[in-house]
DNA sequence: GAATATGATTGGAG
DNA sequence: CTCCAATCATATTC
């Protein structure tokens, strides 16, 4: 901003001092003939002109006053004048265009969305409650979290909004201030509404692009908030037990393919109270790393399987045994895997008919039911003893190549697979 | 506080 | 889109 007049001073020296030869040979001309005088006249006027910025305030505004009345004014404004009459078609050439800036459409819209530049009340929470859901949390254990999101949300708001006014204001006052300065201008120079036009225009615009900073920097700062509040993963949270178990549980007694359909998924979610996707991640999440290492969930494997079969063993003894539709595929594909692997499954044998489930909830029950349990599963896969009946918890469902069995291969049961879904869901329901 | 568990994300494949 | 695999970031356990 001070560049200008540091230039008009520049250009002053270069005048006085740059070309000494022409205010020299100006000089020089004084006393001859009256075209002589006149020249002498306007070398003057223009030295005066150069040195205006010299001076100081009350001497230049004297100097001014004196040359606004000089009898030489006229002319030399209608020079200008029609300096101005050719110039202005190329100023008018050089600006047009300017779209409105995509950049500072989408900084607008995310405010808005984010509540920061809406209306002031309900907007922000508004926002805040939709990312909330987005968030998919829980609800009921953040609503605290969220206030104090809310409240930081606000807070980037307030200043928002207050940078704002401040730049506004400046704007205003620096536009009034060009204007007035032009208008005082346009005594000594011509100046058309025009340019003043354009000049608010220049303005504005430099202010706006000021302005472009102060979104962009506020839509990084709820960014950031947003990250650091709503982001699930930073604040992961583990499912509660009970969902823990019911996908477990799902998990496990669809062992074979434990691929729940969407609308068991659905179910799922509803059951534990978390989100589908949330429901899916668990499902991806627990294949990949039941693949990467069977032995460590052999023991859990066992313990649901256990519980499931137990269930099942209860509900076929209960009368309807309609072979145990909570567990379909693990007893059916127990069926056709030999009992070809790993010793852990040995080992996961022995703790089931040992003692070693005294610490689970199940144990006692799981030892009570040991003969409903070989019942049932003599029944649905034909086994006929304890050891062969463990086997159904085995991952036999995963083939060589790492992957599940495909619960379509008639390798695997064929009947009650019907999508690795609901079944199980719909009994305890 | 390190080790481990776990939910979420990312990037690639199909 | 779903799924897998690797990875991240946090929670929990020891």
């Amino acid at each position: 901003m001070d560049e200008q007049p540091r230039l008009m001073h520049a250009h002053a020296a270069v005048g006085m001092s740059g070309h000494p030869g022409l205010s020299q040979h100006i000089q020089d001309n004084t006393g001859a003939n009256d075209g002589d005088g006149r020249k002498q006249d306007i070398g003057d006027i223009l030295q005066q002109i150069m040195t205006i910025t010299d001076q100081s305030l009350d001497e230049a505004q004297a100097r001014k006053h004196a040359l606004n009345c000089h009898r030489m004014k006229p002319a030399l404004f209608n020079v200008l004048c029609e300096i101005k009459e050719k110039t202005v078609l190329s100023i008018r050439g050089a600006q047009e265009e300017e779209p409105p800036d995509a950049q500072l459409m989408r900084l607008d819209n995310m405010l808005l969305a984010e509540g920061v530049s809406g209306p002031e009340k309900g907007g922000g929470s508004a926002a805040a409650a939709a990312a909330a859901a987005a968030s998919g949390g829980v609800g009921a254990d953040n609503s605290a979290e969220h206030s104090d999101y809310r409240a930081k949300l606000s807070q980037i708001r307030q200043i928002y909004h207050t940078e704002l006014e401040k730049y506004e204001q400046a704007c205003n006052e620096f536009t009034t201030h060009v204007m007035n300065l032009l208008r005082e201008q346009s005594r000594t120079r011509p100046i058309s509404p025009k340019e003043i036009e354009r000049m608010v225009g220049i303005i504005h615009r430099k202010f706006s692009s000021i302005q472009m900073q102060l979104k962009q920097s506020t839509c990084e700062a709820v960014m950031i908030l947003r990250s650091r509040f709503l982001d699930a993963r930073r604040k992961r949270r583990n499912f509660n037990k009970q969902a823990t178990e019911i996908l477990n549980e799902y998990f496990y007694s669809h062992l074979s393919n434990p691929y729940p359909s969407e609308e068991a998924k659905e179910e799922l979610a509803k059951k534990c109270s978390i989100t589908v996707s949330q429901v899916s991640n668990w499902f991806g999440n627990k294949r990949i790393r039941y693949k990467k290492n069977i032995g460590k969930f052999q023991e859990e494997a066992n313990m649901y399987a256990a519980r499931t079969a137990v269930s099942a063993a209860s509900v076929s003894t209960h009368g309807s045994q309609a072979n145990s539709p909570s567990t379909p595929n693990s007893a059916g594909s127990a069926g056709s895997f030999s009992m070809s692997n790993s010793g852990d499954l040995f080992m996961s044998v022995q703790s089931l008919n040992g003692d070693s489930y005294q610490g689970s909830q199940v144990g006692a029950n799981v030892q009570s039911q040991v003969d409903t349990l070989r019942h049932v599963i003599s029944q649905t896969g034909g086994y006929s003893d304890g050891l062969a009946a463990n086997q159904m918890y085995s991952p036999q469902g995963i083939n060589a190549n790492g992957g599940w069995q495909d619960p379509t291969t008639p390798s695997s049961v064929t009947s009650p697979t019907e999508g690795p879904g609901s079944v199980h869901s719909d009994t305890s329901n």
